[in-house]
DNA sequence: GTTGCGAATACTGTATACAGTATTCAGTGT
DNA sequence: ACACTGAATACTGTATACAGTATTCGCAAC
């Protein structure tokens, strides 16, 4: 017999405890200034401290979280500078996917991909999240075509840093619709461009979206 | 007034706990048919589960160990095809270090970093991870000199998973002055050469490693 | 009003105890 | 000998108890 074991995957309570950290940051509901206690969430949550101890310390090694020298977790907050560090990182991972789908170059895949880029273009009066999600929807197609586990680990590790430092919430005055809408002319340089320009289109494109990012910093003060 | 607060940085015990495994790892104490047991490890420390619990957990994450389904933690072992993708990352990552390192082109940080490549070439009859310790130094120094966080965390994530995984003992039987020497190289295409001629060196370079590594392992059964 | 000290407080980190579940193994019947 | 069943075992996951430490607050002294 050749039968896979069946993987149960029993799913720990210290993961639905960072899910709803995760997700309470994203919507705003823990902000800056709030101080994450153990016990207090632990009682909030009605479990004990084990679990959530443990999501806590995973979002801090995330980053995400940093003791507060008088107790509790606080928020990181990220700088400009680390933000451009972030856009830096994104065109690197970003970039290598879009060589190595350039070089395979296999037409299904692309269609497939194009498929998934009009799917979820189609918003009708999108707010800045659902812009923000279609938009990680679509790269994240990219990386996933590319096939390559720890560069799409390395991207769900970006975007998700993103979210939780808002950085979405940044361009909430920019025409999201000027940054929508590049993606197929994307997918037609990874069909005909050689590597190189792949990789350079895939760059400017998320420089595009650091300028329209920096640029909406800078005009909500 | 601005001064910064002091970050006291407390070392945990799960912290030790980790740092012992990774070296086990990395010095074949554990093999990939041994199972980690919580009980029996934090015996043997003689300290409590918790934080050898919250060590193995860490190393679960990071993909370094997995769950085996009798209980207790395996190594997981990585297939030739994960080895190319981990190549991959590194040539996104290292690739985009040089990048800017290029666009910067600062004459006096490159100077420093050809004195640290001429430091870490000494090597007078180096073993395998000697020369694996080397590389990995030089290589740092360049993310370092690029100065962006998330990069440089990748990479020691990258590097991190490639101790534990043993990618250096594949390279065991190959010759391996062949792969040092031309790291100066490399830095005078980053000073003379435009972004994208410094990411296509550095992708070569760490091609060459790849194949050094793919030749190593077809050597050695 | 400010400074210095000490107790109270509020946290985290670690240890231990408890619960649940999958695996193993012994025993029984055939 | 083999198949089946149920108890024992060996784990992890979760809860709770304990220890240590930094911060805060109150009060006295200057």
């Amino acid at each position: 017999m050749a039968l896979r074991s069946i993987t149960t995957q029993r799913r720990r309570l210290a993961d639905e405890v960072y899910d709803q950290l995760v997700s309470a940051i994203m919507s705003r509901d823990i902000g800056p200034d709030d101080r994450l206690v153990q016990e207090k969430l632990a009682a909030e949550l009605e479990i004990s401290r084990t679990p959530v101890r443990e999501a806590l310390l995973r979002l801090e090694k995330e980053g995400v979280l940093h003791l507060a020298n008088s107790g509790g977790f606080r928020l990181t907050r990220i700088t400009e500078e680390e933000t451009l560090e972030l856009y830096q990182a994104r065109a690197a991972i970003e970039g290598q996917a879009a060589r190595i789908l350039s070089a395979r170059n296999d037409p299904a895949e692309l269609d497939q991909l194009r498929n998934i880029i009009r799917e979820n273009e189609k918003l009708t009066n999108p707010t800045t999240k659902d812009y923000f999600i279609a938009n990680r929807t679509i790269h994240r197609a990219f990386m996933e075509a590319a096939g390559n586990r720890f560069l799409l680990e390395m991207f769900d590790m970006i975007w998700g840093r993103a979210m939780a430092f808002h950085l979405f919430a940044a361009i909430e005055n920019t025409d999201i619709t000027k940054s929508l809408g590049n993606h197929l002319a994307l997918v037609d340089v990874l069909a005909d461009g050689d590597r190189g320009e792949a990789l350079e289109a895939v760059t400017a494109h998320i420089q595009d979206g650091f300028e329209l990012h920096i640029d909406g910093i800078r005009r909500s003060p």
